[in-house]
Parts: C-alpha cells; sequence; structure tokens
DNA sequence: TTGTAGGCGTTATCAG
DNA sequence: CTGATAACGCCTACAA
C-alpha cells in the first residue's frame, strides 16, 4: 500500500546519510569515497532495491542508451531476423531498441522516424519505402543522429547494410541463361514500395540483354494474390511463353510452385523458378528451392555494427555489399521444350481438364 | 555547423516573446492563450521545427509511453509476429515497444527485465523461460508495472494471451487415434526451457491416455540435431514402432518429414506428422502440413489491449484462450498397418538401401 | 491570459 | 573525500 512509487538515487543518499553527489559517486564508480561511506551506500542501496532510472540518466547524459529501428514488419521473416541479429549486437554494448513497423508505407516511415526521433534515440537502423526523399530521415541528419540503413542498395548520404540486389538478380538471369531458358519473368510484390524490389528487376533485365534474352516480363500481384494458389495460376496464365520466374522472394516462390501444380504444371520442367533471400524453409521443401541465400541475421549484426561505430562519435563508412550465394536446388533445370507454344503438361497428365477451368476449381 | 544540438520549448518561448508556460500550453493546447500569442508560439515552433523531448516529458509526467517487450526470438516467426500485431496495436495509442529477445535463456531473461525496468516502462508484454519465478517479474509487480504475458498457459498472477496448450495437444491425440493410430511420438526441442511445449506433451500423453493409446514417446533433440536431416533420421530410426508423431512446432514437423523422405519413408503412410503453430508456409508445402493453426498475431494484438488496459489503470482480467484450429493436411492418415515390426517403406521402395546406410548418406 | 518557480532523477561542477 | 547546486526538457501549480 504505503508504496513510494520509485526508489531513487536521493533515498539512497538519506538512507546511508550522504549526499546524492557521493551516492552517484559510490554507485557509479566514479569519483571516489571512504570505504566507509562506500559500504554504507552500497548496502542502503541494496536494501532499498535501487536502480537508476534511464531516464534521468538520459535527460542529463544527453544518452538515452536506445536506438531505434524502423523496418516495413516484423512479419517477413528476413527483417525480423536483421532486427534480432542488430538487438542482440547492441545489447552487448548497453544499447536497447526501440522497434516499429511501418507496413511498407511511406507515411508511417515518417511518422515513426518522428516519434523515435523525439524519444532521443541516439541511433537509427532503418528500412523504409522511401529513403532518399524522407524529411523526416533528413532531420535524423541534421541531429546529427547516426543512421544506417538495412537492405537498401547505397544511397549516398547513408551507409546501409546490404546485399547487392541487383548483382545477385543478375546471377540469376545468368543461370536461366544457362540453363537454355529465353524468355523469363519477373515475379514482384509491392514494387512500387521496395526499391529492393525495382533493383532487382533492374538487375535482372540489364543482364537478360548482355546474355541476349529477350527482356523478362514484369508481373506485379497483390498480396491477395500471392495468397490464393488459383488467383496466382490464373496471372501465371496470362505468360504462358514463360520457361523461368524469378520471384521476388521466397514465399513468392513457393506460391509459384503451389499455383503451377495446380495447373498441372510441372517444376522445374514446365516452369522453372527462383526465388531470393534464402529462407531456411525453402531448403526443407519436397521439391528445394533454388534462390538467392543471403543472411539477413548478418546484416542486422553489421548494421549495428557500423551503427556502434557513429554512436562512439567515429566516421560510419560505407559498407561493402555482404555476399550472396546461389542456392543450387530443384527447382530450377532446363526447359522442357524450346517451343514457347508447347502444351505443356499435357503429356504428363492428359486426363488434367483445361487450364482455364482447372483454375476456377482450385 | 553552429548546429544547436536541440531546440527546446524554451527557445520556442524567446523566439515568440513568451514564457515557456505559455508555449507549453499553446504547443499542448491545454490551458489558454490569446490567439495572438497561440500564433506567434506555433509559427516560431514551424520556423525552429521544435519537436518535443519525450525523455523530458518523461521525466515529468513520469510516463514513458514506451512498453518492454521480451520474447525468446525474433528468428522464430510466431514471436515475431506476436510482436508485430503487439507493435501496431500500441502504437495506435501513442506507445513504442523497446524489444529484447533472450535467446530462450533465463539468466537473460532477468537481466533484460531489469533493464527494461530500468528504462521506465508503463507496461511489460512478456514471453520467458520461467515467469512464475523470475525475481524481476516480481518486481515489475511491485513498481505496479502492468505485465501481459504472451503464449504462457495461464499463471497465477498475471494475464496471458495464449491458446491452451493441454487442449490443442489434446485434439491432435484424439485425431491420431481416430486415425487408428497407437504407438506415437512427440518431439520437442528446448523442452527444457519452455513450458509451452511442456504444456504440449502433458496434454497429449493425458489424452493418449484418455484414448487408450500407450503413452506416447518423447524424443528431445537439439538444434543441430532439427536442422539436419541426416541426424534427425538417425533419432528417428531409435523409435522405429512409432506410426505418428506430434512435432512441437511446425519446422520440426517440417524436418521430420525430410528426415523421413531420407529414409525412404512415406509420409504420411509410413509415418504421420503434425504439428504446432501454423505458420503459413506449412500450407504452401507440396504436402501441406497437418498442425495446429494458431494465430500469433492476434495474440500479440490481444495482449497488447489487454495491456492498455492495465496502463489506463484499469483492471486486467484474466484472458480467455484464443481459439485454435485443427488444421487438416496430407502429413496425416491411417498407419500403412497395424503391425509395429513390419518393414515400412520396403515395399515401396525395394531398391532403398538399409536405413542406416542411407541415413549415412544423406 | 500570462509568467515564474519548483520538481521529475541524474550527474558534473565546484567549493569546502 | 564530500556535499550543495546547477543544469537536462518539460509540465503544472500558483501568482500576477
Amino acid at each position: 500500500m504505503a508504496n513510494k512509487t520509485r526508489i531513487t538515487i536521493k533515498d539512497v543518499a538519506r538512507a546511508a546519510g550522504c549526499g546524492v553527489a557521493t551516492a552517484s559517486r559510490v554507485l557509479n564508480k566514479s569519483g571516489s569515497a571512504s570505504s566507509e561511506t562506500r559500504e554504507r551506500v552500497e548496502q542502503a542501496a541494496r536494501d532499498l532495491g535501487f536502480a537508476f532510472s534511464a531516464t534521468g540518466r538520459a535527460l542529463q547524459s544527453r544518452k538515452s542508451m536506445t536506438v531505434g529501428c524502423l523496418i516495413p514488419s516484423l512479419a517477413n521473416p528476413v527483417f525480423a531476423e536483421a532486427v534480432q541479429g542488430a538487438q542482440e549486437e547492441l545489447r552487448k554494448e548497453g544499447y536497447q531498441l526501440l522497434v516499429a513497423s511501418s507496413n511498407y508505407d511511406g507515411e508511417t516511415d515518417n511518422e515513426i522516424l518522428t516519434t523515435l526521433l523525439a524519444k532521443d534515440v541516439d541511433g537509427l537502423l532503418v528500412t523504409m519505402v522511401d529513403p532518399q526523399d524522407s524529411s523526416a530521415l533528413n532531420m535524423a541528419q541534421g541531429r546529427n543522429v547516426p543512421t544506417c540503413l538495412m537492405f537498401h542498395d547505397p544511397l549516398p548520404g547513408w551507409p546501409s547494410a546490404h546485399v547487392s540486389n541487383a548483382e545477385a538478380a543478375a546471377e540469376v538471369a545468368r543461370r536461366f541463361a544457362r540453363y537454355g531458358h529465353r524468355r523469363t519473368g519477373f515475379l514482384a510484390l509491392r514494387f512500387a514500395t521496395s526499391d529492393r524490389s525495382r533493383n532487382r528487376f533492374d538487375g535482372f533485365r540489364a543482364e537478360c540483354a548482355a546474355q541476349n534474352l529477350p527482356a523478362p516480363e514484369l508481373i506485379e500481384i497483390t498480396e491477395t494474390e500471392a495468397n490464393t494458389p488459383s488467383i496466382l495460376a490464373q496471372r501465371l496464365c496470362e505468360h504462358p511463353e514463360l520457361t523461368a520466374i524469378f520471384a521476388s522472394n521466397d514465399f513468392l516462390a513457393i506460391a509459384v510452385q503451389k499455383a503451377a501444380n495446380l495447373m498441372g504444371w510441372h517444376v522445374p520442367q514446365d516452369l522453372s523458378v527462383v526465388g531470393f533471400d534464402g529462407i531456411e524453409v525453402g531448403r526443407l521443401l519436397d521439391r528445394p528451392l533454388a534462390t538467392i541465400e543471403t543472411t539477413p541475421e548478418a546484416m542486422g549484426r553489421q548494421a549495428a555494427q557500423t551503427l556502434l561505430v557513429g554512436l562512439q562519435g567515429g566516421e560510419m563508412a560505407e559498407l561493402t555489399p555482404l555476399p550472396f550465394t546461389f542456392r543450387v536446388g530443384a527447382t530450377l533445370s532446363t526447359p522442357r521444350t524450346k517451343s514457347p507454344d508447347d502444351d505443356r503438361g499435357a503429356a504428363q497428365s492428359p486426363s488434367v481438364p483445361p487450364l482455364t477451368s482447372n483454375v476456377k476449381q482450385g
């Protein structure tokens, strides 16, 4: 009942019979004190169950020991893992992470950054829709709040822990070419709000050109389409000439397989599929997914380490892209036939109803 | 260069030619002010790009508008989604989330809680190893910091957003029984540090008994074993009598399938598998996973909403368990044979080498 | 309507 | 070695 809400250093000082300054020195092991008062203070602190208030400290020291972290969503394991890595790294140095997600919305991005800045974060870890043109991010810069991006390809002004999206995508194009694919597609979700996705497409298209392949087809889909195999199947049917699809992330790639199955197409013979990210489950699928394997947790770690340098007043260098690997899987092979108008899959499952109706029954 | 580090309300007051109290009133739309000074203050604030310091406010108001969130790991999508849901819900009311993960370690749990408390969080959202016996959690209670657990089955003293682990597990036992399985196994990871896992096992075992099935076999594995199909296969081989396995989460369930494939066992005929959680990819697998479907994001939301009540001084009621559903999949069927010592899979793939050697080549 | 003053919890400064 | 005291940024009486 008589619970004094909070025990402050004042209480400790009083209990120890000394001034607050002395108590502060003892408890912080700064300054010096006679072993006698030291003892009394420590005893009092223990008895009272004293703990410093980080808020009071922050106000006085102008350091909140808190880092703000903005990402699109924790529901995407790629971002969640990056945050996990960053959090571990920062905690070692005593920093806590204030996490917020924008749900891929540019306005929310700015609102969150503003709030984070108001909370006096000492640094920022950011993945957002449009970092190049964010008033809030500029404000962070103006206030000299060290900031490190994550996932974004290099941008003037901020370091970014990233994998070269264009180069990784180019690797996919080369693989496709090597296997004899010509008509390819790039399946994208939230193309408008993801520079990562756009950069992947650009890199993919450029390398297709370099490999003398026709320009890849850009297929943009909505979240609903991605989550409903039958609808996705319809969308794929609009591009019967494609023999290989590069999905902008692994979930989409898996969805493509599902949709293909629905239509009686065989992956990879009828349609090859390659993903991006390299999430763990891709490897556990019956038909392990060919994909670009990245290491989001390492990305978060790298971002955190760089930020730590900035936090200590150092200069944050531009970051070398993290390595990626092409994970070989069972979803990429040579196309069944070079003839684009072949009635694919028919030989395998002659009993399958016409595609359109089949799609509808999905 | 001449960047004054921070613009405070004092600066605004000076620029507007008035006292700080007036500026505060105007900017907070509390108290009243002549429309004239109001104008001047707002103008000044805009010109200077003023923003309140949450730290100063927190110190003064004794409200940090921050909620601490402790979970085992963001690398587990189940927790990540819960945090996502909670974050969205809390942001609506102006709260930010301070997130930290313990990596399933009980000591770290306490360290983190202590730090969070020192940061003056207004409330706590917690999933930890041992909530019943945590000094830090008790301290939170002592300080009257509203706390809501997540994922834990009801515990005296704290509300918890959860699914009834025992009941869900019982449902699996009933399904197994209905399909004619008798010898079953429960595959667990981190059994010692997860009351969720233990409660699932207890519920499963109890219902097996109720269904007149032999007691289920408890198979504990390490993370390494879980991630290496060939090793997991070896572990499974130690229990040739089992026809059905209940995995304590979906990832394990998928791993079991992988391991089974490696040995030439057919899922579900040779071995039925049911998971827990209901992660999205389970549905996208070639062989959709039978599992207990839960809604982690809703759990996070519920926890946040309850916490919000506590944050507003209300009484936090005990929470009704969230509903779960048994997701029918292709990994559960009647066992191929009732005879436990049948050489399973042999009929299907006579060319498969003996199990042991097959395992090793994995 | 307005401004002054005190205090939230800490620490750094500066006399004793 | 020790203890007032003045910030840190803000808000809320209390006065004017």
